[in-house]
RNA sequence: GGCCACAUGACCGAGCGGUGAGGUGGAGGUCUGCAAAACCUUUUACGGCGGUUCAAAUCCGCCUGUGGCCUCCA
């Protein structure tokens, strides 16, 4: 690693960026908002774990101890205007003829399928928020007991106006208090909150509701924040490095996850607080209720009308990583062609590493290179100038390759280590074809094979072979020191 | 309606006060039996109108357009 470069980050709290420092180096505490499992996860999600992903692992890259701590949500969250209606879990059951907990099995399994195929790393600690609802009552208890939140009829809520007069409520958005009374909704005489910005934390359950527990305050479940809240104190502490989620959270979840964490242990629970922005398809978000959103599966057999054709999970992920984590990314199929053969470019040359051959001289200066590698990650996580770097050192390999261009043993030596540290590590890229021994060996029969034809200047046969092997996929490609393929 | 972002070449995307980021596509060339791949050259853009400055895609103002949040969403 590079001690010379300073890690900064955006933090939304601040509105700019910031020295990262943090608060028991080497030891890092972040925690991420994850998926609620009552559905796929569709590739807009995806997005913001990837992203948080290379972020985790730069971190490491860089020699922090990272705890990395990404909940699943698989209770308690309410559809609807007013906290009516069912769970989405019990919603979702009904309709599939499962139990709730099926559910969320089920999808807990497919996420972590997808995860798997982006090549994310696993975060240390994955906490439901079922298997957590006594600390989640505990917390309700604390902010009762401080006085920032009050019953009724078995359903507890969070004061904001009175938190409001004390702490800076809006602090992550900017809003004005005002602004956002303006924007809500007049409280009906059936609702239960004294103020109209209030918001659950435990909610009472009606007969009908399966997810349910039993409370100081009766039999119910708990709000959507309070969650998060609970569990990031309880695996980080009441005060931690970042706290990160899709920008979509910042305006309401996390907003309130402040308040609770600053109503009940008088902190604010994160130091750094990131947001990923979203995935956007024709410009426009994509979300579940737009109905413009696809699910990764999807997108890797194609098999949907906004899509040509499929796209591997690696081509996915560096298309994602193409983009900086904090600006839209605009999907279209045109894009992701793009990303397939920049993809395929880079990973060829990383490939050609092992058959450089060295020179007592050298033409490039890797160190140089290195040190603008690690520039660009450092300043703020800027993947898109990391793998522009990555592409200047495919250039250098490939010149090398092509005998155009000298490298020394000492630069070589740093080169290998420097892609396979950006590539593989930093940006959890990975080769996508499987090159078995036994098809290497078969493969290398057939070059065979199509060598004699050449050299009997039978060019019938030798193109019938490459052109054969072309329709499943395998493109042969003649070079000076023989012939490559490539899948 | 309120608040907040963003507008970059054929496309995707960095940059955010002063040397053509990069990828894809297009054109030309080198290599090759021909291809492919690779390499070289080329394709020099920053929504509009003002302003600040020796200097603006980059700062400020206005306008236009798009999007996000305000209601579950990564």
């Amino acid at each position: 690693m590079n001690p010379n470069t300073q890690l900064v980050l955006y933090n939304t709290i601040s509105r700019q960026k910031e020295a990262f420092e943090p608060i028991n180096a080497p030891f890092v505490g972040m925690y991420v908002c994850g998926p609620t499992v009552y559905g796929d996860v569709h590739l807009g999600n995806c997005r913001t774990f990837v992203s948080f992903d290379l972020i985790n692992r730069y971190l490491l890259h860089l020699g922090y101890k990272v705890r990395y701590v990404r909940n699943i949500t698989d209770a308690g969250h309410l559809e609807g205007d007013r906290d009516e209606g069912d769970d989405k879990f019990s919603k979702k059951a009904r309709i599939e003829q499962l139990e709730p907990m099926e559910i969320v099995q089920r999808y807990t399994i497919g996420f972590h399928d997808i995860m798997r195929m982006f090549n994310a790393l696993p975060p240390s600690i994955e906490p439901t928020a079922t298997g957590h609802i006594s600390e989640q009552i505990e917390m309700v208890r604390e902010i009762i007991g401080k006085g920032y939140a009050y019953e009724v009829n078995g359903s507890v809520y969070f004061d904001v106006e009175k938190y409001s007069r004390q702490y800076n409520y809006t602090i992550l958005t900017n809003r004005q208090m005002d602004d956002l009374l303006a924007g809500t909704r007049d409280l009906g005489g059936q609702d239960e909150k004294r103020g109209r910005l209030d918001f659950a934390l435990w909610i009472k359950a009606k007969p009908e509701h399966i997810m349910r527990w039993p409370s100081p305050w009766g039999v119910g479940f708990p709000g959507w924040h309070i969650e998060c809240s609970a569990m990031s104190s309880k695996y980080l502490g009441d005060q931690f490095d970042i706290h990160g989620g899709g920008m979509d959270l910042a305006a309401t979840h996390h907003t309130n996850e402040i308040a609770q964490s600053q109503a009940c242990n008088h902190t604010q629970p994160a130091k750094y607080w990131l947001h990923t922005n979203m995935l956007t398809v024709n410009g426009t978000r994509m979300s579940k209720s737009a109905g413009n959103g696809f699910l990764p599966q999807e997108l890797f057999t194609g098999d949907h009308p906004l899509l040509k054709r499929g796209y591997s999970p690696m081509t996915v992920r560096f298309f994602m990583l193409q983009a900086h984590y904090r600006s839209t990314l605009d999907f279209s199929n045109e894009a992701l062609d793009a990303s397939e053969k920049g993809f395929k470019r880079l990973m060829n040359a990383y490939d050609l590493l092992g058959k450089l051959k060295t020179s007592n001289t050298s033409d490039f200066d890797i160190e140089d290179l290195r040190a603008r590698c690690y520039t660009a990650m450092s300043d703020d996580f800027n993947s898109p100038i990391l793998i522009a770097e990555l592409f200047e050192a495919a250039r250098i390999i490939n010149t090398v390759y092509d005998g155009k261009g000298a490298i020394d043993e000492k630069n070589l030596s740093s080169l290998k280590e420097l892609m396979s540290n950006f590539i593989l590590d930093v940006l959890g890229l990975k080769e996508e074809t499987c090159q078995t021994d036994d098809l290497g060996q078969l493969m290398d029969f057939i070059i065979s094979l199509r060598l004699d034809a050449k050299n009997n200047k039978d060019y019938a046969t030798s193109d019938k072979i490459r052109n054969a092997l072309s329709k499943i996929g395998i493109q042969l490609k003649d070079g000076k020191e023989g012939t490559t393929w490539s899948k």
